[in-house]
RNA sequence: GUCGGGAGCGU
DNA sequence: ATTACTATTGACGCTCCCGAC
């Protein structure tokens, strides 16, 4: 081993007891991991683990670093107030007087060049600083801090940990080579090993002696908990009745071990209830079952010895990781409240620092909400994996539960046990038994749903690429994330970083408070919950041309728009010129582009290494030869990589973010809208015909059914568009045979893969429809998924709408017979707030369902999904007050305790038949009220599309489907008059069948055949279709009801309602923009040439681009 | 139709 | 000597449902 010869032995003196765990130079070699900071005493305590050669095993490691100074960088004003010059010394003389002010007895400075390239005005790019440099212990400045001589002061704030993480380049969980390690004489944490070390710099990445940091990394102990509690009233206090835990004690996180094959400690704890006995038959029961499944099973007479048990289980378990489901929402601060109430010894032990107050625990029953900052700190030194928390971030559920995951994930069914009669257990000993094993059966799922998720890997490549702390990434603060990599960033290039804002406002609150000033009267700044109004406009979504498309249909897409702009045009805090001097009042304005031949900015750089590092390592995986275990890290690396590139966009326009800068998230966005627009022109130019396109894709719409004609198509525009850029590419993303556009960000398609063999394989490909909301019931989602299916296939239009109208039917009798199973009935929404704080609480199913739960004892939380099922109720208190009424939740429905049935028809009319409708809406041959009818509803709320369409889509119609002669049967002819014989007659297009069933081309008159001539045809045509745009505006309106002769112009207060006295009916167009649509199409059609020629294969004798004169 | 409230998909 | 405290939210765009008026 090469060590740096500066620091040798001599240095290390004391270690004797320690021998084992240091290296031959004296050196502790140590894989960190988490940190918690001493603000005051400016000492941090690094928790890791470190390998112990006398028995060749890591043990838990605590190193507390000693003595971190404070920074603090002080810009000179460049003149003071009476113009003269000020000089390094003036500040200096400042600052004294300051410091004794402010208390601070010992301080040093000197002058230092820094770099500043963010949002406060006035801060020159470049400066000479005063760098002051003084100790934690004292008092810290300040916020806001100027003075006559300087005008601003950085890093008053910066915390001891983030000052160490970045000064010492320490980039996430990494062996750390420590000099200087002493032995702690008194033991301030549970770890088993602890050293001081009172200089930082003595800490540093270990780098082997290619300078490469170290790949393996220790393994690690990892415990899942699950607890199960009982609410008692009296007291309100959720108590434990039995915790169970499942211990891995060497896990190697960067493989691809599954649980089974891991080594595992199972361990159960119950206590009887209150001061009741067990019910009869449970040792023997227990006896049983401990020999059966060879399990450990520790009765408790109280809960207080329970918790004694569990906290000597953790501290000889010693654990790196706690896993559990919801732990960070609930079992935490379950723990701690019990723990405090029973006065349990060591409860710290819960972590590994030692501590003699408690944190300040969160009001109620406990486990009500997300744990306090202060509670989880308790757990520093252990990492808290919460599968819940983890489980949302990384993948979409219709509910995040544990039942609802084992299925999905696991596949595995786990019993839904209603916790709230839990008590009802302790009746029997079977059932109890039951219990117990469905707690200790929790522990194992959520340890799988770790493994199987691989969280911890995925995490721990995120937190490597950021340089943030470990624990922090698992609860997913990502704004976080993405400060700590530009803090690490900036530092690197020596430049002074935005400090963290606490009180203070910032420059995104000062901004928010302008901005409440200015227009005060104005709507709120946030639309729905928490979700803000938006700041600035973000992607392009262009306007779908509705419809089905029954050949291919090509999908370009930009690789990673945003980040490419990022790099592409060179935008960075140090390169967009931002402060805008001269116009004051246009806050709003996007900003220019840098100059071409400015230097690379920090953020494009960083963005560049990132994708470069993502091609690398995708270039690595194609090597066949790699193993399970290489391939996961390696997905995990590129997985890691891309959302840490992407999420770059994202907090430049966080408002709370650090690196805030709303001048670079416009300029992106304005970029990316303007890149978009201008490949649907080049398209337009190319004869291609795009019908949709959504922030960095566009979908061109082929007319092919040949595969090669259409990757041409797709590769030409691809080509011409990727001319235009350097860096920024577009790829093709996929082909649709078959396509189903409804509306913006709402399709379904069936994708064309080609596998490497030649073999064409066929997906259904679903975006936006209800189908893939879990606000909609899996009926819901059955039987729209076999519409679909029915709509994409291959099948003529006529047999689909026949097959679709069969199954309604025959679907609709199944569910009025009750043949489907509650599941299906399920509908599923989450709660965005805690459920009391909702002003409406009674128009809202899930609210009202959940208020239910939480009274029967139930933790109902903020971002929970609730599910409930819509009833019949037979005896609703007066007047119907709602459909939220009649909402319960599936358990209850099942219990059946009020005789609670699901309301069939409620269903079939707002679940089944409006997805339905929407999905067949561009469908010819069916509509609204037929549907309904098949439905066995009553069709006649719809008003029939034969007499009037009036909800103003349009849609694509296939010309493959429907015949010219169909589609036109309703337009009115174009009548022409002939400047040679003077007779009007019907022109029926230049090509045309005559009355000897012979065709005839051109536009030559139908009585005389001489030729007509073209400014009297256009005259002609622009008369006739502003005759029909004019009846289109003069809005006559008719009532949908057959009985009520009702028309008129008048547009009524009730919307679409006829005014007529008792008339239930509706009021539409007459002429519908459909028919005004279709009767242009017509005149487009009929004088069309290439549409004319292609239809009918021949050759007119006229060959002129008529329809470019014409319009 | 408007407003308000509530869902959560899309990029 | 002890204690308290923030406060923890990536962005925007586009439907869809309920209710009152
Ligand atoms: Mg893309
Ligand atoms: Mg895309």
């Amino acid at each position: 081993m090469v060590t740096s010869d500066l620091f040798d032995a001599t240095e290390v003196k004391e270690g004797s007891t320690t021998m084992e765990l240091l290296e031959t130079d004296g050196s502790l070699r140590f894989w960190w991991y988490d940190a918690y900071e001493h603000r005051e005493r400016g000492s941090v305590y690094l928790f890791g683990k470190v390998f112990n050669k006398d028995n060749n095993s890591y043990v838990s490691c605590c190193v507390a670093v000693q003595n971190i100074e404070r920074n603090v960088f002080i810009l000179p004003r460049n003149q003071a107030s009476n113009g003269e010059e000020i000089g390094l010394e003036d500040v200096y003389g400042e600052l004294s007087d300051i410091c004794t002010k402010n208390g601070i007895k010992k301080w040093a400075s000197k002058p230092t060049t820094r770099k500043y390239a963010f949002e406060i005005p006035g801060v020159p790019q470049e400066a000479e600083y005063l760098k002051m440099v003084y100790s934690y212990n004292e008092p810290a400045l300040p916020a806001n801090l100027s003075g006559s001589t300087f005008s601003h002061a950085f890093g008053t704030q910066t915390g001891p940990l983030e000052h160490f993480l970045v000064k010492r380049d320490i980039m996430g969980p990494c062996w750390l080579e420590i000099k200087n390690a002493k032995t702690s004489g008194s033991k301030e944490t549970w770890c088993k090993a602890e050293f001081l070390v009172n200089n930082p710099k003595m800490c540093n990445p270990y780098r082997d002696a290619n300078g490469n940091a170290p790949k393996e990394i220790p393994p690690l102990v990892i415990m899942s908990l699950s607890l199960r509690t009982v609410l008692n009233k009296q007291k309100n206090a959720n108590e434990i009745v039995a915790a169970s835990a499942l211990v891995c004690k060497n896990v190697k996180i960067d493989e691809p071990t599954p649980i089974q094959n891991q080594v595992k400690i199972r361990f159960t704890a119950v206590r009887q209830l209150s001061n009741t006995p067990f019910p009869p038959g449970f040792q023997d029961a227990l006896a049983k079952e401990r020999k059966l499944n060879n399990t450990t099973i520790q009765v408790e007479r109280t809960e207080s010895s329970l918790l004694n048990y569990l906290i000597a289980r953790i501290h000889v378990c010693d654990p790196d990781v706690i896993v559990g489901h919801n732990f960070a929402g609930f079992d935490l601060d379950v723990l701690l409240h019990r723990m405090k109430a029973l006065n349990t010894q060591h409860w710290h032990k819960l972590g590994r620092l030692k501590r003699k107050n408690w944190p300040k625990l969160q009001a109620g029953a406990g486990g009500a909400r997300e744990s306090t900052y202060q509670e989880k700190m308790v757990m520093c030194g252990r990492l808290v994996c919460d599968t819940y928390l983890a489980a949302k971030d990384l993948i979409r559920s219709k509910s995040y539960r544990l039942n609802e995951l084992a299925k999905s994930q696991l596949k595995i069914e786990r019993e839904d046990i209603e916790f709230d009669k839990l008590a009802s257990y302790y009746n029997n000993s079977e059932d109890l038994i039951h219990m117990v094993k469905h707690c200790s059966f929790d522990a194992f799922l959520s340890s799988s749903l770790m493994f199987k998720l691989q969280i911890l890997p995925l995490t721990r490549q995120l937190t490597n690429l950021a340089g943030n702390l470990w624990a922090r990434t698992m609860t997913g603060a990502r704004a976080e994330r993405n400060e700590f990599l530009l803090l690490h960033e900036f530092h690197r290039q020596k430049y002074i970083c935005p400090d963290k804002s606490f009180g203070i406002k910032s420059q995104a609150a000062v901004e928010a408070l302008d901005l409440d000033d200015d227009d005060n009267a104005e709507k709120p700044k946030t639309k729905s919950k928490g979700r803000r109004k938006p700041a600035y406009s973000g992607g392009l979504v262009l306007e779908p041309k509705k419809g089905f498309y029954d050949k291919y249909v090509v999908l370009l897409d930009f690789n990673s728009l945003y980040p490419s702009i990022i790099q592409e045009y060179n935008i960075c805090f140090t390169t967009v010129q931002r402060h805008d001097a001269s116009d004051e009042p246009e806050e709003e304005k996007v900003p220019d582009i840098p100059e071409q031949g400015m230097t690379q900015g920090v953020l494009p750089r960083l963005i560049k290494t990132l994708v470069e590092r993502r091609r690398q390592v995708k270039q690595l995986m194609k090597n066949p030869k790699l193993g399970e275990a290489e391939m996961m890290q390696l997905d995990i690396r590129q997985k890691g990589l891309k959302l840490t590139a992407n999420s770059m966009y994202g907090c430049l326009g966080f408002s709370h973010s650090r690196f805030y800068a709303k001048p670079l998230a416009m300029l992106i966005t304005h970029k990316g809208r303007e890149i978009l627009q201008n490949t649907v022109d080049l398209a337009g130019t190319l004869d291609l015909n795009v019908i949709y396109g959504d922030t960095d894709s566009i979908m061109v719409y082929t007319n092919e059914s040949e595969m090669d004609k259409v990757k041409e198509m797709g590769n030409l525009l691809k080509r011409r568009v990727n001319q235009l850029y350097n860096l920024l590419e577009i790829d093709i993303d996929g082909f649709f045979k078959h396509m189903l556009l409804l509306k913006k960000k709402k399709y379904a398609a069936l994708l064309v893969e080609e596998k490497p063999n030649g073999e064409l394989v066929e997906t259904v490909e679903t975006k936006g429809l209800d189908l893939v909301r879990r606000d909609w019931c899996d009926l819901s989602h059955d039987v729209s998924n076999r519409v679909l299916a029915a709509i994409l296939s291959k099948l003529d239009r006529e047999e689909v709408v026949e097959q679709i109208h069969a199954y309604l039917r025959e679907v609709s009798a199944e569910i009025r017979n009750g043949e489907m199973p509650l599941d299906k009935f399920i509908i599923n929404k989450q709660l965005t707030k805690s459920p009391e704080e909702y002003a409406d609480a009674k128009s809202q199913p899930h609210v009202q369902v959940a208020l239910r739960m939480r009274e029967a004892g139930l933790s109902v939380n903020s971002g929970d999904t609730v599910p409930y099922v819509i009833c019949s109720v037979e005896n609703m208190p007066s007047g119907s007050r709602g459909f939220a009424e009649r909402a319960y939740h599936p358990n209850d429905v099942k219990n059946g305790e009020k005789q609670l049935g699901k309301n069939i028809e409620w269903y079939l009319n707002q679940q089944v038949h409006p997805p339905i409708a929407r999905l067949c809406s561009p469908i010819d041959g069916t509509d609204a009220a037929h549907l309904a009818e098949c439905l066995g509803l009553d069709g006649s709320k719809f008003t029939h599309v034969s007499m009037a369409n009036g909800d103003g889509d349009t849609y694509v119609t296939l010309e493959s489907q429907i015949s010219d002669a169909e589609r036109f049967k309703d337009c009115d002819r174009l009548e022409l008059q002939c400047r040679h014989c003077n007779t009007k007659t019907t022109f029926d297009g230049i090509g045309r069948l005559t009355a000897d069933d012979t065709m005839e081309y051109g536009l030559s008159c139908m009585q005389c055949h001489q030729d007509l001539f073209i400014p009297t045809i256009r005259i002609q045509l622009t008369l006739a279709i502003r005759s029909f745009i004019r009846r289109y505006y003069e809005g006559w309106l008719i009532c949908d009801d057959p009985t009520c002769s009702n028309r008129t112009r008048a547009m009524s207060v009730f919307g679409r309602r006829c005014a007529v006295n008792g008339c239930q009916g509706a009021m539409s167009r007459e002429y519908t923009d459909k028919q005004l649509y279709t009767q242009i199409l017509y005149y487009s059609h009929a004088l069309d040439l290439d549409l004319t020629k292609k239809k009918y294969m021949g050759t007119p004798h006229s060959g002129k681009n008529i329809k470019k004169d014409l319009w």
